[in-house]
DNA sequence: TTGCTCCTCACGTCACGTGAGGTGGC
DNA sequence: TTGCTCCTCACGTCACGTGAGGTGGC
């Protein structure tokens, strides 16, 4: 009674290059060979092998089924670790598929951060860049009452008209714009003040995040947005010393533009 | 505004080697450089590389990120397919710990298969060696029915006296014990029918099983057991006239051997 | 001779990590 | 000059899978 590689793997339930990976980590003893070089493996090797298999379809590294054979280890203490990598694991899936239930329910884009799947209809695509940004840069309690702000506020005809605004609108329209998205803005930071001065995730990404922020507003907004959102930044927070300043600004570039 | 590589990586809270992995698969264009070769990364890059690790943080394979980016396939279609491998991974996951918290419970050896964790202070060394064997090739009911007849019959002295028993025992303790360990034999059988011919799991296996089994049999018990054994079995089926049969052979073998 | 099995390298997979060896910036 | 960062290969990880190229058995 001998059996050869394949059959060996049949009999055990696996491959026949499982087989051999066993014995090339040294897992499993090589047997003793026929005259043509043939493997012939005896009940011993057999069980050895369905010791392995069986150690592997629990999730036990092989480096680890080696270290077993030797005893010298607590076999409960490696269970235990086992246990609570799979415990940590099973959470964690647990988790991505609520998120993934949520992007389905609201078809919304998979990037977009966990908790805003549900709010995606009321971004822009420059909200929906600037959202992604923001995940990274904040605390959750921060993402928490942005994602609230948002769902509080429904998208409304100015926000549409601020989205498909010109570089090149006139003044009187960026003014405009400026104090009709003003009252909304105020009622959101009022609502949440941690959005007034959001938290950092970390001390490290706090010198960062301010720029990297600035950085994607001046990429995602025109040079007329920009002006629009700083304007109805300035209002509710009532700055109106300011909204002279950047009048009275704009008024020298215009002169210099007419010479 | 640009950043290095590694601010970047720290920006999209990955690492360095990430966004070179990144470059590498052509997931992630390559930015600008300086004169001196070093990357200079603009907002675009950042954004482009959040989407990427939030999608691989919900398990997306790089490779289907890539094609999502070409948005030609169903998105929706991915995330089901994504869902229902979470989900069958969280079940097999599950199962497993099961497992574990019987092996820790009955402080068995994690090499036993499932189900008989529970049982493996009644199983010698050689039982348990075969239990392995048979649950590669036996069915779930088979191996459900062994399990409850181990169970139901808490090992006896008798049993103990069986383990212990010298090759070269003689034929009156031979006889004896094969008589005692029958009557449990007959009542397992009676009990678990199933054993009397256990189903293989694939027809592929049935005729190795067999002859793995009595290969292993041979290797784990040694000649006086196995008489032992086959003694019990033809009293506890009724078989007398084999008995007959068998007593007149180890007959001649005496008389053979006092010669 | 044909088809099947066995053998041994060597390289591929997946998503990066770990150096090695060299250069630029302050 | 020193310490830090950047760059590009090349190889390693984990548990095997996939051929390639050759031989033995029937």
């Amino acid at each position: 009674m001998a059996w050869s590689t394949s059959e060996l793997a049949e009999l055990a339930g696996t491959t026949l290059k499982a087989v051999r990976h066993y014995h090339k980590v040294g897992l499993l003893e090589e047997p003793e060979r026929k005259s043509n070089g043939y493997k012939q493996y005896q009940v011993s090797h057999l069980l050895r092998l369905l010791q392995i298999t069986r150690l592997a379809e629990l999730g036990v590294p092989l480096a680890q089924i080696a270290a077993l054979g030797h005893a010298d280890k607590d076999p409960d203490q490696a269970i235990h670790v086992l246990d609570a990598e799979l415990e940590a694991t099973i959470d964690r899936l647990q988790r991505i598929r609520g998120e993934l239930a949520l992007i389905l329910r609201h078809r919304a884009p998979a990037e977009l951060p966990t908790g805003f799947s549900n709010v995606a209809g009321e971004l822009s695509e420059a909200d929906r860049a600037l959202v992604l940004i923001y995940s990274r840069l904040f605390d959750e309690a921060t993402m928490a009452d942005l994602q609230g702000m948002v769902q509080e506020q429904p998208r409304t005809d100015v926000d549409k008209e601020f989205d498909m605004l010109h570089a090149d609108a006139d003044r009187a329209t960026r003014r405009k714009l400026g104090e009709l998205l003003a009252p909304a803005m105020k009622a959101g930071l009022d609502k949440f003040p941690t959005l007034k001065s959001p938290i950092a995730q970390s001390p490290t990404r706090a010198g960062s995040a301010r720029n990297a922020v600035e950085a994607a507003m001046h990429e995602l907004y025109n040079i007329a947005q920009l002006e629009v959102l700083y304007r109805s930044h300035l209002i509710s927070t009532g700055k109106a010393k300011e909204l002279d300043v950047l009048e009275a600004a704009l008024d020298a570039l215009e002169l210099d533009e007419s010479d």
